[in-house]
DNA sequence: ATTGTCCATGGCAACGTTGCCGGAAACAAT
DNA sequence: ATTGTTTCCGGCAACGTTGCCATGGACAAT
């Protein structure tokens, strides 16, 4: 690593004062036209680039964002990408750690970007994440923050998220209008309230609809696959087998088609599925999963852009909170062709 | 943002200088064992953070790598939790950013990143990338390098990545055991080298089997699901219609199932497909698709620490590199039961 | 000739930290 | 009493930059 050309190196060439050339550089005031030109020129050659960190440190800003999300999922790839997207638009460079779903990693990963005085924070948390004790100091430390996706309710910034509730809804209804009576549920873990609330959703469907609800028919089962295919096995195997299954995630309704493909129960027919987060992979299964999309490249931009804005003004925005409407694409796995049939 | 406890507020607390109280915390010699207790107490009190900004501007050194890649996609997001992962460990805080396939934004990227001074780079070029001053910048600045999966053979410095060659030959070979004579190829951007040796490889076994090559079997089409089936139609509707199609990544052999799945032509009776990267999904899908594993997180992980073997050894080590060997996975897409039906 | 004004530039401090050197005090050895 | 050796601590410079104030010269106004 070479020694960058410093404003020092410039000034003794020159036989200027560092205070000049700064200011020649800066196009600011009180500079003469001749040394303006030379300084610059010398820049030019030079190849001079000024010292971030000494501007950092003297400015105590760092134009970064740390963002801390638990994985690199589909859902999560997108939303980063928008982030990024408006981040780099606004001169901010983004720093991302993930968290691996680990609640001690998201700890360490917010000490580090703590004390790398990232100017702000941007955070979905982890699936282990009950005690906020650590997003907390963020907050202490007057250290701008946003919240998205997995956002904590008992935190009190600006949220970006999904309407998961009407997400719920959404899919449980459409289940219902399908004429499945026996929905079972594949949920997430139970302190996140993105599944949480999907689950409240799907419960709202079912008393709206008078549909008794078997309790054995509410799995959690982590966001896993290979779990969610064995969840389903013993759903397939009650005596009440439900002729419906509502998963979290799109990746719990692959597991969980898995083990009904392997049962040699029929989709739609016999049983319907439906996902969340409606994965491109969705529209390619045989059969086609229905599935909630969750516009995450949206919210990820709309994320960054209540950060820069929080970061710009003084007004107090921790009240904010931009929901997103979810939309349902319904695929062949939950569709007998009702009502049209009805 | 508060204003964080410096070691000068400590010092004039304890009416002592802001050196003895930097020695005291750092447990260094020439300390009198009461005031360390008393600076070590009440720096735990005050909840002192050393800066790092001053730190890293006094050593030039900011213990942040920069990760360029042209996007978060499945191979990719694996690679970067390698990286992650390893650099973590190893005391680095990453800085990544996507290009988005853009040669422009991966231009910005490296000079945001470059003057963001970044102790070191670990990149992965986008397909748009023909010229390669911006990389060959960071040589000049002798700022270590290190390339990774999609690399560039004219830079000398290590490289970590794929036995691409052997990959296309393990998957060609492979069609060509099937009993499959007419072998198309779907490839990726033509200036990649990725994509050029998974091709070479491809010809080699083509060569090697005597099979006579149709010039128009050859198809580049970037990596574009929508393009790989768009290109198929195109294939299946020739004359000399293929009988096999070596697609370059999975998203290509996907488009390229779709395709055929429309035509009526069965899998893999009618019609092989084998794909590469080995994501997940090959194996969802009906048919399931035979594809080339590439040990993405591996990969990643290699990648990482070979970097911060680079910055701490101060040998040449930029003819290093690491090949990983590929492995096929053969799924329903392209297996016809040879060789035990032979 | 004196004062005032403007312009161009230099000097110094500061951001938070460490490294090096010097020095005071305490004590032991002469 | 002098010298030497520890032990503990403070001062200063440096990293690269900017902001503020001072300064000196040129020139105009009195």
């Amino acid at each position: 690593m070479e020694k960058q050309t410093t404003i020092k190196d410039i000034a003794i060439a020159l036989r200027l004062s560092t205070s000049t050339v700064s200011r020649a550089l800066r196009d600011a005031s009180d500079v003469g036209q001749e040394t303006r030109r030379a300084v610059k020129a010398l820049a030019e050659e030079l190849d001079y680039q000024p010292n971030k960190l000494a501007l950092s440190l003297l400015k105590n800003q760092t134009n970064t964002i740390g963002v801390i999300i638990p994985n690199l999922d589909y859902v999560l790839s997108q939303m980063v990408r928008g982030i990024d997207e408006v981040a780099l638009e606004a001169g901010y460079t983004v720093m991302v750690c993930q968290s691996d779903e680990s609640f001690g990693r998201e700890i360490v990963n917010t000490k580090r970007l703590l004390d790398s005085l990232v100017d702000g924070f941007i955070v979905s948390v982890s699936s282990e994440t009950m005690v906020y004790e650590h997003i907390k100091k963020i907050q202490t430390k007057k250290i701008p923050l946003v919240l998205f996706d997995r956002v904590i309710d008992s935190i009190n910034v600006p949220k970006i998220r999904l309407d998961n509730l009407e997400g719920g809804r959404l899919a449980t209804q459409h289940l219902v209008d399908q004429g499945y009576k026996k929905i079972a549920l594949l949920g997430g873990p139970e302190n996140l309230t993105v599944s949480n609330d999907r689950k409240e959703g799907y419960l709202q469907i079912l008393k709206q609809n008078k549909i008794k609800l078997d309790k054995n028919h509410i799995i959690h089962c982590d966001f896993n696959q290979d779990y969610a295919y064995i969840a389903t096995k013993e759903l397939l195997s009650m005596k009440n087998r439900p002729d419906a299954i509502f998963a979290i995630s799109d990746r719990l309704a692959i597991g969980a088609m898995l083990a009904i493909k392997e049962s040699g129960l029929k989709i739609p027919k016999d049983i319907g599925i439906v996902g969340f987060n409606n994965e491109p992979v969705t529209k390619l299964l045989t059969p086609a999963i229905s599935s909630v999309e969750m516009f995450a490249f949206e919210i990820g931009k709309a994320t960054a852009k209540m950060f820069i804005e929080m970061i710009h003004s003084d007004e107090d925005m921790s009240e904010k909170e931009i929901v997103f409407k979810p939309k349902l694409f319904i695929r062949e796995s939950s569709n007998r062709g009702f009502p049209s049939k009805s």
